[in-house]
DNA sequence: TTTATATTTCCAGTATTATAGAAATATATT
DNA sequence: AATATATTTCTATAATACTGGAAATATAAA
């Protein structure tokens, strides 16, 4: 997929990502993904982990890999979901870039350690 | 505010934040306030500059507000809205923490050009 | 081909959010 | 006090999102 870079034209986008990652329920949801990664989990297990219904839970799901929050496999009756780490790199960039860079409005060593 | 700092405490906190910059228009405001940082800017050049009616605007900025993105001060009868770097920092930092720190799922320097 | 398990889709109810015109309030100026 | 400007609050509507039970689908195993 090609995809336009620059901030201006990806900001509806990016607020689309963080309405993603805007509930409690699919903020755990990318949590637990994430401490999985990168095998990611099956549905079942995010189930138990969160105890949200099937129903429930398939919708999150849906809408995390809608806006390229996370990819899914099939590994026979099982699906896999994993985080989409290049989306979230993207995304934290994103912010780095606006914070920092662009506005220089937060110091970079506050975000991160810089070991030497 | 004495505020608890566990991530696994603050996720409805970090998830309400994400929504607050979950819309288009709320996005744009905070890029245009980090962009005036840190002064900010009054209402009325943010609804000229956005092109959002008065009163769509005003309920955007309080739940900016609301959620902790942006502070506001009052000059006259101009109030200036600004966004909140130490907040700010703390969605980077959860993010960093996240996905580099914790779970190693991204490496920092794909984020930060580490400059020596 | 029957049965079991995993997950989604269908459907519907409820709640929350976004939008914006009009009226009200707050501050300043004359 | 009267007027002007800035911004919010009131009020209402429409749109979107969250939730979850029940039925349907997909895969595998016996």
């Amino acid at each position: 997929m090609v995809r336009n870079n620059s901030a201006e034209e990806n900001i509806t986008r990016y607020a689309d990502m963080f309405a993603a990652m805007g509930t409690d329920a699919r903020l755990r949801i990318m949590r637990l993904l994430l401490s999985a990664h990168p095998d990611g989990m099956i549905v079942g297990d995010l189930q138990t982990e969160l105890g949200i219904p099937n129903s429930t839970l398939s919708h999150h799901l849906d809408k995390l890999k809608n806006k390229g929050l996370v990819k899914v496999r099939r590994q026979g009756p099982f699906l896999w979901y994993s985080a989409d780490t290049d989306v979230l790199q993207e995304i934290l960039t994103f912010l780095f870039s606006e914070c920092c860079t662009r506005n220089k409005a937060i110091k970079p060593e506050r975000i991160v350690q810089i070991t030497k």
